[in-house]
RNA sequence: CGGGGCAUAGCGCAGCCUGGUAGCGCAUCUGCUUUGGGAGCAGAGGGUCGUAGGUUCGAAUCCUGCUGCCCCGACCA
């Protein structure tokens, strides 16, 4: 291709709108125009990196043995009303009539379409299992589209679902997907690691992300360097291998004024943070004896949200008592606050039942409890894990401590089980001739967030360094000065001719700029790996090549330069 | 949706406080020169100052409503 058939539109400065790196790079490079919130338009040097990166997720995809399909990104509220997600799922889900007044939404996920082809189209056992995938676009009205491409609202994903008879069946496919991921990141080169995550309210026993690491990633990843364990943070259990010390001091009420965080606590009475207990009230769910329950983390520790609203007793989604209704059932604010007299269920964590001689709020306004240990001044309450894990933690597969990363979430596998081919009644015959309900699994690839993701991980001053597999051209050939000289010319175009002839993709830089130009533009857009062709060059008789991160070029012979590029491109 | 901010040419910004001819850089167009790291000179085009109202002789500027966008929080590929 070349650069005047291309509309390469680059500019020197991005809208200040965008924030993330990918973001202003995409800008910046043209390859993509924002729309609308959350809407962007891929312009075609963009629209290349989506279909490579389609293309290899495809190729992994089917060699998996999962089959292509395409559904409709509009779908009827009826199916939705089946699954009682058309209440549930809220208003990320993009709804309208059509002018015969029924509903409908725009497709935010798939299960409830594929279901209904599931149990239309199978019947028997033997048909299974079987693997349905599809690349389409998605659109969730996201209550704050961000970062432009990685969290927009619509986006295009790659969604397969299964079908088995079995676990035994679901879990053998879900290895193979998990094997398929790895393939397809890899390929990719991109760095990525696969982590353990939380299965939320579907339940269901596995449940792994797959992360590109960069440091701008909005996710936190705990692993363990010498091991194979890794979980996002949501997931990640804390471990706490300490016991609770004998009590040394006396259990005392003291007058706490202006103290009502915990940093106020350390600097007005010189205490350890380590020392000091956090407590959080939340709504109580219906299992729960009350209105509402403690929550309580060591005043270092962060409360992990996930795992509190996982708790049985807590309502789900997680929902802080406001400060009006922590005073009618703690009688105090929520500076004051703490175990002692509490009249509603507790739960602290695993660090906190281990601690001794702590403070805490006494449940009176502007007093605390220091001193405080369990057994002795009050029943030890109910323990959970409870807070997110830290670096240097125990790692939970029991090889040294954890360490932290940061990632993007390009991709999730999940078990779903039988939630929805039971809503849906998606049934097979089994071996005895009885109806079954088939369990599912789902798979899903975030396509273009891909792309923005690769970018946050490669770049530098100059622009984005897009790893080979995934580049929009794989090399830019860039003349200098090709409008003073014909035989330039010719010579570019007759090398433009055997590039593409050997199968490279190749970028033909054909515009009337200056170097200097060419040069900023090719390495904007990222493009690994560079041939400069020049009269000066071609007096001795070679090409000059550049990769996208060499500190220099070197020379290659005329001659041997498509053979060059190819066995660069092999490697 | 709650909290904060912004809206002036395609992009980045100044002007607003203290009302009176709308400006700068990049980009675009023309001409000449230049040509190995985002050229120089000369010229040109392009803005109902987000929108609706109000105050005023006069509003980009002061006031009010609305809309859009960005940032922080909960959600997710």
């Amino acid at each position: 291709m070349r650069t005047s058939q291309l509309h390469l539109s680059t500019t020197r400065e991005a809208p200040a709108e965008a924030e993330v790196i990918s973001h202003q790079l995409m800008l910046r490079s043209g390859m993509i125009r924002r729309l609308a919130a959350g809407l962007y338009t891929w312009m075609p040097i963009g629209l290349r990196v989506l279909r490579k990166i389609e293309h290899i997720v495809r190729e992994e995809m089917n060699a998996a043995g999962a089959a292509e399909l395409l559904m409709p990104a509009v779908q009827p509220a009826e199916l939705w009303k089946e699954s009682e997600r058309w209440s549930q799922f809220g208003p990320q889900l993009l709804r309208f009539t059509d002018r015969h007044d029924r509903d409908y939404c725009m497709g935010p996920t798939h299960e409830e379409v594929i279901t209904d082809i599931a149990r239309r189209d199978l019947r028997s056992y033997k048909q299974l299992p079987v693997n349905f995938y599809q690349i389409q676009t998605k659109f969730r009205d996201e209550i704050r589209p961000r970062f432009g491409v990685m969290r927009s609202r619509e986006f295009i994903m790659k969604d397969a679902y299964s079908f088995h008879i079995s676990q035994e069946s679901l879990q053998q496919t879900f290895d193979d997907m998990y094997r398929a991921y790895t393939n397809t990141f890899t390929r990719m080169n991109l760095e990525f690691r696969a982590v353990q995550a939380d299965s939320g309210a579907i339940g269901g026993s596995g449940s792994m992300e797959f992360h590109v690491l960069a440091d701008s990633g909005e996710d936190a990843i705990a692993y363990s360097p010498g091991g194979d364990y890794a979980a996002n943070i949501e997931k990640a259990e804390a471990i706490c291998t300490d016991t609770a010390s004998e009590p040394t001091e006396e259990l005392r009420l003291v007058d706490t004024p202006d103290t009502k965080t915990i940093q106020a606590l350390v600097d007005n009475f010189d205490m350890a943070i380590e020392k000091t207990v956090k407590t959080l009230i939340c709504r109580a769910s219906e299992e729960a004896d009350a209105d509402f329950i403690a929550l309580m983390v060591r005043g270092d520790h962060q409360l992990n949200e996930v795992k509190a609203a996982n708790h049985p007793g807590v309502l789900s989604p997680l929902t802080f008592a406001t400060e009006e209704e922590i005073r009618q059932v703690a009688g105090a604010g929520p500076g004051s606050l703490g175990p002692i007299n509490l009249p509603i269920p507790v739960v602290i964590d695993r660090t906190v039942a281990a601690m001794s001689d702590f403070g805490a709020g006494a449940n009176v306004d502007d007093k605390h409890y220091f001193g405080i240990n369990w057994g002795r001044d009050l029943e030890m309450p109910e323990v959970a894990d409870l807070r997110n894990a830290l670096a240097g933690d125990p790692s939970p597969d029991g090889k040294g401590e954890l360490a932290m990363l940061r990632g993007i979430e390009v991709g999730h596998i999940f078990q779903l089980g039988d939630k929805y081919s039971r809503a849906l009644n998606a049934t097979v015959l089994d071996e005895n001739g009885k109806d079954k309900l088939m369990s599912m699994g789902c798979y899903g690839i975030g396509i273009t967030r891909v792309a923005a993701a690769a970018i946050e991980q490669n770049h530098d001053a100059n622009g984005i360094i897009w790893p080979l597999p995934i580049a929009p051209f794989q090399v830019a050939l860039v003349p200098i000065n090709m409008r003073r000289s014909d035989t330039l010319r010719a010579e570019a175009e007759t090398l433009y001719q055997q590039l593409q002839e050997a199968g490279v993709e190749v970028l033909f830089d054909d515009r009337d700029n200056r170097p200097g130009v060419m040069f900023a533009d090719m390495e904007l857009i990222g493009i690994p790996m560079r041939l400069v062709i020049s009269d000066k060059g071609l007096a001795k008789g070679v090409i000059e090549f550049k990769g996208r991160t060499d500190e220099s070029s070197e020379d290659v012979a005329r001659d041997d330069v498509v053979d060059f590029i190819k066995r660069r491109l092999e490697a």
